[in-house]
DNA sequence: CGCCAGCAGGCATACGTATGCGCATAATAT
DNA sequence: ATATTATGCGCATACGTATGCCTGCTGGCG
């Protein structure tokens, strides 16, 4: 209130209200030790009065620390509009909020795979670090991702965490949570159970996934029939056009284990086509329990993934690695998400 | 390549190796007209070998433009997890790719209203203005509205625009839209259309929704019933609740227009509880075009808004006023998408 | 009573860029 | 030929904070 509108207050107008060294007033609102508590409350006091707040340009140039990180959506196709894979936008939700909780600041960004991030970001002091997420073929990132290593970028990413994997990665447990899929569908009595996702090395999730299962079938001296394994990517198009290659192949199926929600529901959409009713002659579980899951008819039985925790552990991990201090890669727990599309 | 890496690059470093001093590097990459071109190419080559980046900070600091602009979410209610409103989220593909195309950083954050946001983000200088996002009760927001234009907060927000709007707005053209979704139905032979959705001064979008379904109305000589008129907010109970008030009161009606897709989709599901069927008994109209709409069984007509629009709109409304030439308030038109819900 | 430890805070400076102003040199006008 | 203007660039400095180092003072202890 005691102040001109129009130019902020700067740590010297404390300062000098306060009766003090501009230091001193940096120190005191920084918590430092080495200022006394009265101090200290003067400042904060005044601080407090003369609405005043740090300037984040002038703090970061000098501790040479943003306290800020980049989350970086890239997506291959979709070079036009919108439609963010919902999956991601869940994830987004808390990254924020872990961000807002460890009092950083988030900056986001979509990418294609071109642009040279390390610059944008890293390099001109936007961001601590970088959180890369995305689908797609993973045999095209890898390369990338090698030069960030080599930069000594520091970046996390979200994807399969395994032995080849390149630079700090963080995931969901993905064969676990196949493994959990197919016990609920072996536990139904089902024994022929398809898996629509392409499951190689371009999609190291969703092969997980498909190990997971084959783990599980596996325990009851079931062994995977290449015949009942069909390739889609997330999409529900895809989905459906698996589906329809399954039914053509005239194996028997009784189950479904879809590597994504939209694969699955694009797939019931083909099997309702085809005259099979769900779960009565086919059960289906889906993959990420995204909002529509259980918008359709039936309700999809799914796999849901620790959002929270993802946003907790990606965050950590990135901030750990800033500081030097790297967490070891870690694998979160998935949940199985009961509905009516496994009966019950 | 030329350079210890460790220690990055500064526009000294290139003033030395191009033979001439600091501040003409700076104009140089800043492409003022005060560097002869022959110079600007050495400078730029020099530049792009060293992998040299303006270091963001202390171009912020300096120039007093931080080139950010940030994106508020507000929600009054799930102070938990994730679940945003997926509306939004397709706005922030939108805004991501316009604050891309205009070289802007976008910081994003997920508010609760009672923080103050100009505080952290306009007067420390992390972004040179604002772009609010927020559903609930708009009379909530008023007081807050004002103390930022007050304060001479550079923001934009998006809602309904209307003679008594506070601070900068735009949004869709509800009333055109009301209106678009009410010849719909009438062209259909609906008669007697239901309105769901709080259409009051709380919720000023959807009043404008159900004006421009009533003008629509009066168009064919029909007064509307308040009858046909029931409160609901943005979620899907709320819908099926306020489907089932609906069909409690005994009042007879063919038609709904839903202020939103989740309303729609829980009236939907009420409808089948009671035995109506869609489109042959009740034909109805959503909003948002929210990705689950085409999975409904029967896949729902709904009203699409102008997302990248909106997204361009919102930041060069926000853009404009932080260079100090305001521009009117905008509206954008919807649009229509036809699906089995309504029939045809 | 003298010495050393520790606390509280000041001084100087660095972070890296952008910009007002002034000064040459060259181009044009008179 | 000189006077005028435009061009291209350097000098100095400001932006606002954080931090290493040093100092003065208080107090405890031998």
């Amino acid at each position: 209130m005691g102040r001109p509108p129009g130019n902020k207050p700067t740590s010297f107008d404390i300062a000098y209200l306060a009766g003090v060294s501009q230091p001193t007033v940096s120190r005191a609102l920084r918590g430092s030790r080495s200022v006394s508590r009265a101090t200290r409350e003067r400042i904060e006091a005044i601080a407090r009065d003369l609405n005043y707040s740090v300037d984040k340009n002038a703090s970061s140039l000098r501790s040479q620390r943003s306290n800020t990180i980049a989350l970086l959506f890239f997506e291959d196709p979709t070079p036009d509009e919108s439609n963010i894979n919902p999956f991601f936008l869940a994830m987004l939700g808390a990254i924020t909020r872990q961000c807002g909780a460890r009092g950083l600041d988030l900056l986001i960004s979509f990418q294609k795979m071109e642009d040279d991030w390390h610059v944008r970001y890293q390099d001109s002091h936007r961001a601590d670090g970088l959180i890369l997420l995305g689908y797609g073929d993973y045999t095209l990132y890898q390369r990338r991702l090698t030069e960030l290593v080599d930069h000594g970028t520091h970046f996390v990413r979200w994807g399969s965490v395994g032995a080849d994997t390149i630079g700090p990665t963080v995931g969901s447990d993905n064969v676990g949570a196949g493994r959990l899929a197919g016990d609920h569908l072996l536990g139904l009595g089902r024994r022929r159970i398809a898996f629509l996702g392409q499951a190689d090395e371009h999609y190291p999730e969703f092969a997980d996934r498909y190990a997971g299962l084959c783990d599980a079938m596996a325990g009851q001296g079931i062994a995977p029939d290449p015949a009942l394994q069909v390739d889609a990517l997330t999409a529900e198009d895809a989905g459906h056009a698996a589906a329809r290659t399954l039914i053509g192949r005239g194996v028997s199926f009784d189950a479904i284990f879809a590597a994504s929600d939209l694969i699955a529901i694009g797939a019931m959409r083909a099997l309702a086509e085809a005259g099979l009713t769900v779960p009565g002659n086919v059960a289906i579980v889906g993959f990420d329990d995204i909002p529509a899951a259980s918008l359709t008819t039936p309700p999809l039985t799914t796999i849901m993934q620790d959002m929270k925790g993802a946003g907790q552990l990606l965050v950590d991990t990135l901030v750990a690695q800033v500081e030097d201090q790297p967490l070891p890669p870690g694998t979160l727990p998935a949940r199985l998400v009961i509905r009516r599309s496994t009966g019950g």
